[in-house]
DNA sequence: ATACCATACCTCGTGTGGCAAGGTATATGA
DNA sequence: TCATATACCTTGCCACACGAGGTATGGTAT
């Protein structure tokens, strides 16, 4: 993982995580190994960033979550809310806009 | 144009001035209207964003600046440096690495 | 028993960096 | 004379990623 641009990385912590978790509810600690293994080490998000974007987005009714015991841990299910998948509709679509914004300029020496 | 994220605008600037001045020189307030205009708005840089990250970037020594008068009017002519090249080439890696990341989440709903 | 690691949650401090809102000044056309 | 385009600039605010640390449990190996 050679990676590590912190400035490109803002925002895409909570595009993913309302992403996987609109698949399916998951738990803080799964939801981190789920982005590494889905994107095979293209993307991490650490744990310092991953709870507290949990607990924001929860807060900003985003996500709502259930407290579970399991083998006698407790894990913190997140499911997304009616708002979060319109968050996520917004997001993925200013995400490609971008994204094919910055590929036009990448993508084209102008030659001229 | 659509509204902005400012989130996901993050390293941004830095990646797509770098491309354009790759090509060639350029002053401020064209590569703002450049940037624009190359993505037909999809991207825009304020000058509010603009002007520090030029500074910033010619006190890295990614950039190095000329100033030349034309029509009664100062223009800051502005060109990439050896290092600067090799911190675009580091750039656009990030930034690939992390698009396709994003993309292997937003495109797959695990199903499973 | 005692390490040790994986699981599973958490917070705090620091630094980077986008952005709006302001400012200065010149040339041109109405 | 007034507005608009050009062309540069700074300040203050705030969002956000990140590393480094912390708590606690269960299983496994020594």
């Amino acid at each position: 993982m050679a990676d590590r641009n912190p400035a490109l990385m803002a925002g895409i912590p909570e595009l993913v995580v309302l992403s996987l978790l609109a698949d399916r509810e998951m738990y803080g600690y799964e939801i981190a190994r789920s982005i590494k293994t889905v994107t095979q080490d293209l993307l991490s998000v650490g744990e310092g960033v991953l709870y507290p974007a949990l607990h924001a987005m929860e807060s900003r009714r985003l996500l709502r979550s259930r407290s579970i015991r399991v083998d006698g841990r407790m894990r913190i299910y997140y499911g997304v809310t009616a708002r979060g998948k319109t968050r996520l509709a917004r997001l993925t679509s200013d995400w490609r806009r971008m994204s094919r914004g910055v590929e036009s300029i990448l993508g084209s020496p102008s030659h001229a």
